[in-house]
DNA sequence: TTATTATATTAGCAATGACTAATATGTGTG
DNA sequence: CACACATATTAGTCATTGCTAATATAATAA
């Protein structure tokens, strides 16, 4: 296995740590979705969505291709998609246990 | 697939978007340790780690137990253990077209 | 029982991240 | 060309998260 660099990793999973971002990620999981699109679907802001979108870009998590006036936003690859879906898994089975963790730190 | 609460998925998820956590799921990915194993692992402090770990903990990733005046911390379950190696799957593969993404959302 | 070691908790400050609003860029259309 | 639409970018502010230092708790050892 190559070695993985720890600031890229950490890059890489900063794009799961935010509601919005993980939103995005599902809405365009199984089908690419212009950007208005995603705004609409989230019911956020374009300009906030638009900015959530680059740190997934810049995460490798997304992957855009321009066309025309319009961007198609979708999951980079498989694997990502697989991954995303690793997540749900895991999540079904410890759902029930998860304690607080209100504070997230504390 | 059982639905899965959103915000109980951002709780969990929130688990991987410190660098020190995931320094200390590495550290006891394949065997646990006390607290002050892993300080000395992270050459990090006794608090911040603490605070780390009950965030952790509190996010369904590892479970702790105590053994006398000692607390032993472990990866929760070997899901969790896969989900930890399929990120390293997972950047390997896309590792090298990782753009900067260094503000992280603008 | 006093001291020591291991861990957890709290409070206050420092740093980082996210949001809004405004503006810029780029593309097609009347 | 002037305008409208889609998206991106920037700046400023606000909110969240994390750190350090101090202290608390709990268990063991002298």
């Amino acid at each position: 296995m190559v070695k993985i660099d720890s600031q890229t990793k950490m890059k890489f999973l900063h794009g799961f740590s935010h509601k919005t971002r993980v939103q995005i990620l599902e809405s365009v999981k199984e089908e690419e979705k212009t950007v208005s699109q995603i705004v609409n679907d989230l019911n956020g802001n374009q300009s906030n969505i638009s900015q959530h979108l680059a740190c997934l870009k810049g995460c490798g998590l997304i992957v855009g291709k321009k066309d025309g006036k319009y961007v198609y936003y979708s999951v980079r690859n498989q694997l990502v998609r697989d991954l995303l879906t690793m997540f749900d898994v895991v999540l079904e089975d410890i759902q029930n246990d998860i304690a607080y963790c209100e504070k997230h730190i504390d």
